[in-house]
DNA sequence: CCGGGAATATGATGTGCATCATATGAAACT
DNA sequence: AGTTTCATATGATGCACATCATATTCCCGG
């Protein structure tokens, strides 16, 4: 039942890898095959012994920027309630950050994504559809109990909501603003 | 000071138009010169009499899409406020109301475009950053004046991705439990 | 050191698209 | 009606990209 780690293996986890971050700085269209087989280290002919397409390449990614995001957002999340801050608010200064807000090409490519997810077709809708489910229960494992669980998405929402605006803005006053206003909000209703 | 409106001008207010709408469906990626012209009845070729480029046309699209929505939302807000509602409470049963959702072609192009904007330049860059600068006005003509002026940006944020995410969402059910949540969310907290 | 198959590279093909050069057609004035 | 000018159409051109066919290189067991 091991992975049988070969050179492919190794080249395909690093098409995958390469493909999530350019796909969440520059959307689904932003994806080449050629650039990602340049960043994996690789020419573009071989990916068809990879990928039976670049669809399947693009649904592929989507899961794994998912799940690489919550990794990070959980990692950070755990650091700040190691700092005593409440497990949501610990949370909500995560995925608000500007760390986050800077690094799109590492940050949660729903927030990348979801605008562009209404035109996705196949496998790549139903992997887009998948990991919005998982923001929500992302959110649902730091949102106090006492706050009814159909909440999520109202959370979810303006986090997205305001990343995306904060990047639209760039790196303005305007744009720190839509954090300071969105963190306000989420911790004044929702933080126990 | 009368607009001269000769054939030429009415040919570029259909393309403006055309391509305002192939614009919110599709994104800046989803405007193809040829397609939008068809749209206007026109063929390809006669373009660059009306633009000095597509980028020329795509800045003048998200304008145009801003106005026009912006308009449709007032106007439909008050109706609603004509059957007794506050003036908060119809622009988010406006903003967040199934034909909003539905219809993305007529719809908010920041709710539309947002996630693209980062990767915008020039031209299309600075009429992007000016329609989220937009929306939060219009914003801010509905909410009440009891809840200070910077938190226009988190009711946006919260709008903004809740028709994000129920437009990835689909149909379904949880689609709507996105929209509900957002709206109890936004009235619980700023419907006075 | 060497053969054979797996992994990757080179190069070709076709398509879709923005852009532009030129031709056609319609309207306006004489 | 005839000429001029503006508006639109036809038909390149060139580039970027997905896809694929074929060649080359790498690695491992003898």
């Amino acid at each position: 039942m091991d992975k049988p780690i070969g050179r492919k293996a190794l080249s395909h986890e690093r098409i995958v890898d390469a493909a999530s971050r350019d796909l969440r700085r520059s959307g689904f269209h932003g994806v080449a095959v050629v650039d990602v087989m340049k960043s994996a280290g690789l020419t573009h002919g071989g990916f068809y012994a990879h990928f039976a397409s670049r669809e399947a390449l693009l649904a592929e990614a989507v899961t794994r920027a998912s799940d690489n995001a919550a990794d990070a957002i959980k990692t950070q999340a755990k650091n700040f309630q190691g700092a005593g801050l409440s497990p949501f608010r610990a949370f909500v200064e995560s995925y608000l950050s500007a760390s986050h807000v800077e690094d799109c090409e590492n940050g949660c490519p729903v927030a990348a994504l979801c605008g562009e997810m209404p035109s996705q077709a196949g496998h790549v809708a139903d992997a887009s559809r998948h990991i919005v489910g998982n923001l929500r229960r992302l959110v649902l494992q730091f949102l106090p109990s006492s706050v009814p669980r159909e909440m999520a998405w109202s959370v979810a929402s303006t986090l997205v909501g305001a990343v995306q605006l904060t990047r639209a803005l760039g790196d303005t006053q305007q744009g720190k603003a839509v954090i300071a206003a969105a963190k306000r909000d989420l911790l004044e209703r929702y933080d126990s």
